[in-house]
DNA sequence: CATAATTGGTATATTATTGGATCAATTACT
DNA sequence: AGTAATTGATCCAATAATATACCAATTATG
């Protein structure tokens, strides 16, 4: 019968509160003395245990600082679509966007066309400003995606879209996004809002497909540099 | 032993505030100054603690005018899925499944194709065994999927298609899921895996197109019964 | 439109806390 | 009994927090 805690022990229990999200990733720890106390044990002992913890990657330990949560017990959802690579990105738009334009071509309303239509003019706007282009682009198919009506099919959208705003692809893409290049994307969204309104659901999917091929090809372009 | 708030601790407060939706998207945060008093602590711990937020990209920081949160708490991903009706989760999939064949056809090995060869002859002895179909069949698009190799499609399909197992249309698709349907459904299978084996991806694409509104059909069919 | 107030940005010297290291005494387990 | 771990104490160096003052950009005010 062990009476006394000894290093291991501190460690697991560690250990279990930063699994179980009590400490959370970039959180700090109290300091050696305030665990010492805390868990009824001496300095040594809870050093060891961090220790430990270090060697298995859940703790950073910094000199005159703290020790600090360095794991986190995953999220399954997000951590798929953030580690999703661009090309793998744009593959889930091939697939999902085209028959997207199907869907708002059945379901979508007048109001939003307008919506479209503005989110047009702006970026017609922005061939200089790749920035606010980009941002304006966003809008424009989440926006689209919303005309469909499908709950599901825009959570997906906007999960997929809003990666590329935190991404090394943005750099990446904004390399390429030169007025020409704008000039063309904005040409491809005029198609493909014109052939929804005229209710070519086809029509509308295959500009869609011409767009992400664009877009595709000036993402490899730009990886190949 | 006083626990010293170190620029850590402040930045998990306020991360742990906008994370449990106390402080939203585009909300500005108090004064540094202000920050500084609330949370009795030196000004300089309060930009380290924000600094430290900015990185990870919980706030942006506008000089002269103030500290704004720029991010938002994911809506859980589960719900989105769950509360999708029949009819949202097929569109959806009419928007992926066929461009999943494509890339089938492009990325596919040997072994995927036995894999499916051999849920395809489970399959056709299920024939009288609707239960048993069922789970094959998701098993059968599952693996599709996954031998395209795209992370994010995998992850995707799996969550829309494991939405069946335990939804009311599981009861409805069971009430015309009979020996003719099944043959039907065995015998599109088939023609989706042939195409991809010889390399056609758009008949490929359009088989599953087939298959898919079959689906729909038999759904819609039962709905109005 | 001009001015004042407020905001973040920066610098610096001082002070307190933290982890790093060591060692002799004590306790637990084989 | 013998071995290994824990304990409790002390000193050190690294780091961060504090307090203060001033600058620059933005915003509100009259």
């Amino acid at each position: 019968m062990t009476l006394r805690k000894g290093a291991a022990d501190i460690a697991t229990m560690i250990r279990r509160e930063i699994t179980k999200g009590t400490r959370e990733l970039h959180e700090r720890l109290p300091s050696e003395r305030a665990l010492a106390e805390h868990y009824d044990v001496a300095r040594g002992t809870i050093r060891e245990a961090l220790s430990q913890l270090m060697r298995d990657g859940f703790v950073a330990v910094r000199p005159g600082s703290g020790t600090y949560v360095t794991y986190q017990p995953q999220a399954p959802s997000e951590n798929v679509i953030e580690a999703a690579n661009p090309l793998e990105l744009i593959d889930a738009r091939f697939a999902l966007e085209p028959h997207i334009c199907r869907l708002a071509v059945l379901h979508g309303r007048r109001t939003d066309f307008d919506t479209l239509e503005s989110l047009c003019i702006q970026m017609e706007n922005c061939v200089d400003d790749a920035a606010a282009f980009s941002e304006a682009d966003t809008a424009f198919h989440k926006i689209l995606a919303e005309t469909t009506g499908n709950t599901l099919l825009i959570w997906i959208i906007n999960r997929v879209t809003s990666v590329r705003s935190q991404d090394e692809w943005t750099r990446m893409r904004h390399l390429t996004l030169d007025q020409r290049m704008i000039t063309t994307y904005n040409a491809q969204h005029r198609q493909i809002l014109n052939a929804i309104r005229t209710r070519e659901p086809e029509r509308a999917a295959n500009m869609m497909k011409d767009h992400l091929e664009a877009a595709r090809l000036s993402l490899t372009r730009a990886a190949e540099t």
